[in-house]
DNA sequence: CAGTTTATGGTACGACTGTTTCACTAACCG
DNA sequence: CGGTTAGTGAAACAGTCGTACCATAAACTG
């Protein structure tokens, strides 16, 4: 044996690359100009990685992650009622802080939908925010395996979203929040 | 004088265009690709486009003229009420010969959200939507200069639109459109 | 016919892509 | 020390990209 593997290099490396994708998008991500931002080269990004295809990969699991450790805490207290928790999950989710994020959703989403072949387990990545919400939303539910409640609340949301992402017009958004509240209190 | 130009050969090749991105997506869009899968060159893309850029533009906007041609007449019967209108709108937009319409739309909006610089006018794409909309649920509105309704409407759309896109799951849509519908009632 | 303009083919340029190969250094074990 | 393995730099490979250049054919006017 000898000079022992330093795993955590890895890590650091993915932690930037995911830095540098939700700062500027998938899309156009290439090896060169990534190693030169990250201060290492294309040969090592594939050395860590194996491929740029696996790399990609592990940037959207690195990215998913973070943002799964953070709905599961600051999200949903138990206490109120449905309509502030909608608000809850809006005002979280369409801060400022979760643009990246967001652009990132719609990105690989929008790509998904056009080359389905590539992202063989999607579909789960979809609905597997209905375990959340599901239970978030449970008491507008009718029955412990309604999917039908989150599905509308999250198409809202993810439609709202877009619209937000796109136009800017958070006023009008965020009215449009109040108006479905309203409409799911009634 | 000689030889008179011919406009109808430049458009015939922009609706081969736009029936290639349709089928096949924009992201991976290349000329060389194209033109052979249109029996033509790159040359001529370029002579009748000017540029990549400008020929992209072209076939956006081709798409976007057999959108709204069709939903003109094809959609909103004014006679009935708001929830027959959604469930007409929803039959409408979510109908299988509309897939590769939704498909782009979410390309392109979903490229448009990571690099808005190329996308100078797509704010008033998303809210156009609404002048339309906007009559179609005319009275549920809360006056003639309300922008919530459709909004709402249109954000609860075009988010079970993608979430129909990437799982497939057509009997959980349609169910939660139901209950929007139920909601829009009350 | 010559003259003029449109349309087209072929090709090459420079830049960029993901990946591979070769060489080399750095760090560890016995 | 030698031996072994991890890490790394530089360069090259084979390909694609958008585009520009040069020639030439095709269709028209006078």
């Amino acid at each position: 044996m000898a000079r022992p593997t330093d795993p955590a290099r890895r890590e650091r490396v993915l932690a930037r690359a995911a830095d540098h994708v939700l700062a500027h998008g998938l899309a156009g991500l290439s090896l060169r100009p990534l190693a030169a931002a990250l201060d290492t080269s294309p040969r090592m990004l594939l050395y860590d990685f194996g491929s740029k295809q696996e790399l990609v990969s592990a940037i959207l699991v690195e990215a998913r992650r973070r943002g799964a450790a953070r709905v599961a805490g600051e999200l949903a207290p138990e206490t109120a009622g449905p309509e502030e928790r909608l608000r809850a999950l809006w005002a979280w989710i369409s801060a400022p802080e979760r643009v990246p994020y967001v652009r990132l959703f719609f990105e690989v989403h929008a790509d998904a939908v056009a080359h389905p072949e590539n992202y063989p387990d999607l579909a789960t990545l979809v609905t597997d925010w209905f375990g959340t919400l599901g239970a978030t939303f449970r008491d507008v539910t009718e029955g412990p395996g309604d999917t039908v409640t989150p599905t509308v609340v999250m198409a809202f949301v993810r439609g709202l979203l877009l619209d937000l992402a796109v136009t800017g017009d958070r006023d009008r958004a965020d009215r449009a929040v109040d108006r479905f509240a309203g409409l799911l209190r009634a």
